[in-house]
DNA sequence: TTAAAGATGTTATAATATAACAAACCGTAT
DNA sequence: ATACGGTTTGTTATATTATAACATCTTTAA
């Protein structure tokens, strides 16, 4: 069961990336908007099955390059992340707010953390500037055992 | 066609790595030792099923899980790495040196570069240290444009 | 020497992802 | 409005990546 206090606050979520999309131009659909709720209103990641066995409760004949595409356009917006590790999705944190971040993924609860820190930010220039390296896409992630779950 | 150089060099590389097994009490199998020589013999990364293909030369009916338990070992024990937004494998670069590295990976000619800095650590370590998290495993791959082929 | 653990063989299938082409939709220039 | 071009979605099929489960063989250490 969702508290009302997650529903508001994917509501507000929501929002935001609707007025994302139009102050960039972007074509929020109603089935990539669809995909995105789904994603979002998971507390972790999700994998694709799952997302498109969620999505076959709204439209029944849904097939795998429908989720897969919305997942393309999210992910390359910005507004979800892949987890290679993983092979999973998560919704971000911090939508248009950053370019690199990390994941802290715990391996007992499978909580994820999404950091976003200056200082990766720095090693990835620093260290491709020194190889002259161009980068464009960073994967950075983490598994151990999260906070909670030492004690 | 091998240069003799390279074969040179290969050979090397596996004397080292049955030295490291030796000497960590690890079981090189000839099935561990034929896979990783196949990877080896690879100027980048490998993709696992053109590796059992491969490998099928030598022995006609193997399985995927002949290749995939070799790889688990291999990895394990930090002969290759699985380079996880390929779903690929690379050689170690520097086998029992370091614990963490990263990988610059050229989209162009996919040629990758395993870099090691303690510049990593710090910052793996940092910022896990500030969030109480137990790290064990990082998995850290930058995709760009390599230097060659930038110019 | 023999039981337990570890490694490999084998069959089957699960899980993840994309190619290719057709149809529908949407913005825009005429 | 309409016809065109680009984009999105539908649909079928298949490619790619990976593991479960159980049988058999090998090694090791008590």
């Amino acid at each position: 069961m969702k508290s009302s206090k997650e529903n508001k606050n994917n509501k507000i979520y929501m929002k935001n990336i609707e007025k994302l999309c139009k102050s960039n131009n972007l074509k929020l659909t109603a089935l990539r908007k669809q995909v995105l709720e789904l994603n979002i209103s998971k507390k972790g990641f999700v994998k694709a099955y799952d997302l498109l066995n969620d999505f076959k409760k709204i439209q029944p004949n849904a097939k795998p390059p429908t989720i897969y595409r919305s997942l393309d356009f999210l992910e390359e917006n910005g507004f979800i992340h892949k987890l290679q590790s993983l092979n999973a999705f998560i919704k971000c944190a911090h939508p248009k707010e950053h370019d690199n971040c990390y994941f802290l993924i715990c391996k007992k609860c499978n909580n994820i953390e999404e950091v976003c820190s200056s200082k990766i930010d720095k090693v990835v220039s620093n260290t491709s500037k020194e190889k002259n390296f161009s980068p464009k896409n960073v994967t950075f992630e983490i598994s151990g055992i999260c906070d909670k779950c030492m004690s």
